[in-house]
DNA sequence: CGATACGATATCATCTACCGATATTATAAT
DNA sequence: ATTATAATATCGGTAGATGATATCGTATCG
């Protein structure tokens, strides 16, 4: 019924479109953000984040507000929110068939 | 206090974990059961699965119980069993962390 | 017995992602 | 002008996912 189905969203990038949430966010921001969030179990690297954040941008789950010298600030889209529910409800849909096998 | 902290596990190795719980496991019974559990969600292909079982084997996560013919199968050990309930955990925090953000 | 079919597992090449180390760039401070 | 700082970009190495294909062991058929 609803949009076809995304893959799969990895930890680092769940936690990524997680920043965006609630305010509009630059790379560095993002790795503290989620450093904070997990309470250091989740870190980014860059070459990590930095990819992510032109993947991102390239499919259109971000996208670009501001630059600000070599600060670059991205916000979520609509595409972007829906696919960071969709991981939710994967990540519910896992959890709930593991516990159920307990 | 608790055990040091493994690496998070792939959604694949979950399911693989998840599918020793209640009975000894061959790899196709492995197959079929991740696909039935996620109404075919998640569906291993044969290079991932065998891949999976010699490493966890090798980290001694699950152990060879019978070989019949070229059938082999393996039981969950408790080390297995204790990266398993790790992993529910992990997946508890995401979702946790998720959800407090909407 | 040999050939063949079948069930199950193993291997391989390719792709994607992660990650830290290092380099680059833009601005600000001295 | 040099130096420092903040932020982003790149690179190489490693791990995992995957489907196609190969292999192995057994049973069945002629």
């Amino acid at each position: 019924m609803g949009g076809k189905d995304r893959a799969a969203l990895t930890e680092p990038m769940y936690y990524v479109l997680m920043s965006f949430l609630h305010q509009e966010m630059c790379g560095i921001e993002i790795t503290e953000f989620v450093e904070r969030k997990t309470d250091g179990r989740v870190r980014l690297g860059p070459g990590t984040l930095y990819t992510l954040l032109g993947k991102f941008q390239e499919e259109k789950l971000i996208e670009e507000t501001q630059t600000e010298g070599r600060k670059r600030t991205y916000r979520l889209t609509e595409k972007g929110r829906e696919a960071f529910l969709e991981e939710l409800e994967r990540l519910r849909a896992c959890l709930l068939d593991g516990e159920e096998e307990l």
